[in-house]
DNA sequence: TAAGCTAGTGATTAATTACTTACTAGTCAT
DNA sequence: ATGACTAGTAAGTAATTAATCACTAGCTTA
């Protein structure tokens, strides 16, 4: 239909334009994204991203937001209506593995974020994801623990930070391959290990 | 005695420019270290750098292949002489802990030269370093399994994975307080964790 | 001590980058 | 249709970057 249409309305394009830093950010280093390369991916010119974002770092900013609200979202969904705690656990597990299948630049975005020397606006809102996120895996884990599920002496935030360190893991192999559809294929088989290792 | 000496034979240069280099990566974006960083943290000029190294990519080859040097005789050092394999891949993290802890810029460096697009010669440096590890780990294991020490439904090559994707965690909760030592007294449970998901 | 080489300086360069601006095309309400 | 507003263009700017180069200080050896 409207293919590449010109002139369009203004949250139309913020959110394209951020689309378009997750595709790039899948393909490549993210923190080497020009604002050109941005342009040049959604066929605009560089200088037009600069009435919808006053600074590259609000950009930056407004993209972490997405994956913040994005990715939460999704886990949220993913363990609601579910009893058991570890199978909750399972649950936030492959929806993860599944977000990043679709947007393989995330977890790339996340961690070069974190890297960060100075506080920049996007690295408050990526540092503030992955406490949310580690807080709901505590939640899970505790409850996991008061119904026996999980083993009592597992330490609760080394374990959450595990769970994280393991997507992280699956990531860096699809970096050595750079086959992302693998990940699908290997992440039960690294969650049963991962299960066994907290269970109690 | 001899602090910041001017007129250092080439080598001696050179070896200090890759650990300024790597000294920089603990503390900002490694991807955004430039030259003339790199040369103000050693007292020298920024031209004087391209006398030891023909350019910024040689010098990024020759940071990644100290790594790759240390990285492995590290592991290989802390494996040897330990008869079990569960015994062995205890020493392996504990001492890939602390040579993270001692230059913390190193797996942040890796995990951002396997991001980049193009085959960098660094990026193959940094290939040949993850490959060459996990296949230490999957002979770890495999002797595990041999001996029944580790459980012979875990799959071999996960399982490896999964061993440096929990140091990657590790790291990542490091960027999370800013407190690199935190690592070391953490460390020791998530390994627990970890054996205990693989153990036969 | 003088010659010859090595390593360092400091200024310069071309390319790239984020950002600006003067102008223009497209859209929509009246 | 017209006018007002919005979004896009294209050219430009200042700053930063990797790399170069002419020159020089300082070891080393004869």
């Amino acid at each position: 239909m409207e293919i590449s249409t010109k002139h369009l309305p203004a949250d139309e394009r913020r959110a394209l334009t951020i689309e378009a830093v997750i595709e790039l950010a899948g393909l490549q280093n993210p923190s080497k994204i020009t604002t050109s390369a941005i342009a040049k991916q959604m066929n605009l010119t560089q200088g037009a991203l600069f009435r919808h974002f006053s600074t590259k770092e609000a950009l930056w900013q407004a993209v972490m937001e997405w994956v913040k609200d994005r990715l939460l979202a999704r886990i949220d969904q993913a363990a609601h209506n579910i009893q058991s705690p570890l199978a909750a656990m399972e649950a936030i597990f492959m929806s993860h593995i599944e977000f990043v299948i679709e947007h393989p630049g995330v977890p790339r975005m996340l961690f070069g974020e974190l890297q960060q020397a100075e506080p920049t606006p996007a690295k408050r809102v990526a540092h503030s994801l992955v406490q949310r996120y580690i807080e709901r895996i505590c939640a899970c884990i505790e409850q996991g623990k008061a119904i026996k599920e999980i083993s009592l002496d597992v330490d609760t935030r080394s374990a959450a930070t595990f769970f994280l360190g393991t997507v992280q893991g699956l990531v860096m192999q699809s970096l050595l391959t750079g086959d992302i559809q693998r990940i699908r294929i290997e992440a039960p088989g690294v969650f049963i290990l991962y299960r066994r290792g907290i269970r109690g």
